[in-house]
DNA sequence: GCATTGACTCTAG
DNA sequence: CCTAGAGCCAATG
């Protein structure tokens, strides 16, 4: 008994990711801190890239903190863009997002001009 | 146990 | 807008 800490971290950054509504995306940074570890946002990476395919994480709602799909090796990259667009999410032609528009806001997302 | 790497982020130039 | 450097922390070798 007593072994299930080492699983737990990983566990608590995907329940976080799992969190984002279907439309919207966060950052890194941003799960990592919902998370309760302001600066492992590079974990949070980590953690996505291990994954198992049959997971239900929607792990391509994670962008970077440029409003930017990340770039790693294999296609996953463009994956990612083809699963956001596919939930309605538009890149402008440098393949970049609004936060303004996508960001998810947990609570104060009421201000909006 | 140290050195390298990385799906990160921030600041400067 | 883009590049470079530094900071950060866990996983990996």
């Amino acid at each position: 008994m007593a072994n299930d800490s080492l699983s737990e971290v990983p566990a608590r950054i995907i329940a976080t990711v799992s969190r984002v509504p279907r439309g919207k995306v966060a950052t890194y940074g941003q799960i990592a801190r919902l998370a309760g570890f302001p600066r492992n946002a590079r974990q949070v990476g980590a953690v996505l890239k291990q994954l198992p395919e049959d997971s239900n994480v929607p792990w391509h709602r994670i962008v970077n903190a440029s409003g930017r799909v990340s770039r790693r090796n294999g296609q996953a990259q463009h994956l990612q863009r083809v699963l956001l667009e596919g939930e309605g999410i538009e890149f402008s032609d440098s393949g970049r997002l609004s936060f303004a528009r996508y960001l998810w806001r947990k609570a104060s997302d009421a201000n909006l001009s």
